[in-house]
DNA sequence: GACAAATCAACTGTCGACAATCGGCTATTT
DNA sequence: AAATAGCCGATTGTCGACAGTTGATTTGTC
């Protein structure tokens, strides 16, 4: 889930098996605890207490929070220490802005560079979201939708996009994860793709950018919404 | 430098100086050496040489290091060490691209909330523009010019685009220090920049990203060419 | 009983040390 | 002479330790 940063290199066969490293392990480790809630949004996270749980010294602890903290799920006071970063309502708000702009653009670009390959990948993928909405895998079909976007990012071809991409869904699902299940209804999330992907088998740019934008508008509203529910309920 | 998180937090009047931190200390003596060359692309930075010519441990040069990784001006090979982040010219493209991304959308969100006010101060600043053009202070007109972006993505309203904007044209400002001047004659730099004011003036949306993709698309081709003479030269 | 000062445990920032690993050099082999 | 194998210095990953802070608890005062 760290450092994906891309399949196997263009020419080579194989990918190289990186990192048992210790760092990365810790750092799955305390993105797991704050995926499953076991560690609070706000939540202290001192370097010592969590390097002498891991068996580990203060050093690989300390990077790994580091690792985090540019990565935005962490947060740090100098002197203070490391903590949980709580999210509020108005930075989800602002990460899905963001995210409305790179994808709206990645998939004007992808939109002239897509192959026949590519738009059978896409169906496949939407496919995919049906199947396991139909099936009522809500977590499984999270992870796949996030898949989709990300194709269309690929597609687009512009590298630094899609590890931004990846960036922001991990914080996105971080963020999610807090407020518990995103869409009651896993079939008609998955039903939302189905007007993207009709927009790109006839190659109308406009059309997919117009639906992409209402796409993810309704994803925007709907997690900040959910978002401050949660939040008003916290506050008692 | 690093970590110009915000401006004042709302409802301070003083932003607390934070950081005579170590790490922060040698993170910007790094990357001063790589924006004056003395750390050429590609070079191997040493965490144990590093720290002994500063005079510190390990630790913090390693940390240091770490957040640089993190901002993209240093790689690390695991077992390895770390290295100026060598930039190649579809790198450099691409950031431009997704720079293009990010200011369109700011820019069209900027225009429907900006207030005289906010016109007045972006006025102000490309007349800064002309004046150090007229000067012909290259240097410090880069650093103006990249304000007045910023202040098109401040007016925007979101916050995590300013972070991305800032992170951006650290790399970019890296990036081109590697090939030197950007622009010949600096009184042209600033002249591109009163179309846009012009836009902004008549609050002309379509036209204003119009103006503003041609602006940054002659910015990512003159870069993106330079580089290649450059590693066309630097190649021999 | 409430508020302020002193105390205290825990934590962070920094340091030097040690073992495992890596890249380059030398010696050996064909 | 070219290629391979083994060795060596340098560097990284990890560790435990120490001093200075921080926030909380306790103590003392009004």
């Amino acid at each position: 889930m760290l450092n994906n940063d891309a399949g196997a290199p263009p020419g080579t066969t194989f990918q190289a098996l990186e990192s048992d490293d210790l760092v990365t392990r810790i750092a799955d480790q305390v993105v797991r605890a704050i995926g499953d809630g076991r560690l609070r949004p706000g939540a202290k996270v001192a370097e010592a207490k969590l390097a002498r749980e891991l068996g580990t010294s203060r050093a690989p602890a300390r990077e790994a929070l580091r690792l985090l903290e540019s990565q935005g799920l962490i947060v740090s006071h100098p002197r203070r220490g490391f903590f949980v970063h709580a999210y509020d309502a108005d930075e989800l708000a602002d990460i899905y802005d963001l995210r409305e702009a790179l994808e709206l653009h990645a998939a004007d670009t992808a939109l002239a560079r897509m192959t026949e390959a590519d738009v059978a990948r896409l169906d496949a993928q939407v496919a995919t979201l049906h199947r396991l909405g139909a099936a009522g895998m809500a977590q499984e079909q999270v992870v796949e939708d996030y898949g989709f976007h990300r194709m269309l990012c690929e597609i687009g071809g512009n590298r630094r996009i899609v590890k931004l991409f990846d960036h922001i869904s991990t914080e996105l699902r971080a963020g999610i994860a807090i407020v518990g299940r995103l869409y009651d209804d896993p079939v008609t999330l998955a039903a939302t793709h189905d007007p993207l992907m009709a927009a790109i088998r006839d190659r109308d740019a406009e059309r997919l950018k117009r639906e992409l934008r209402e796409h993810l508008e309704d994803a925007r509203i709907h997690v900040v919404q959910l978002f401050r529910d949660a939040a008003a309920d916290g506050k008692d």
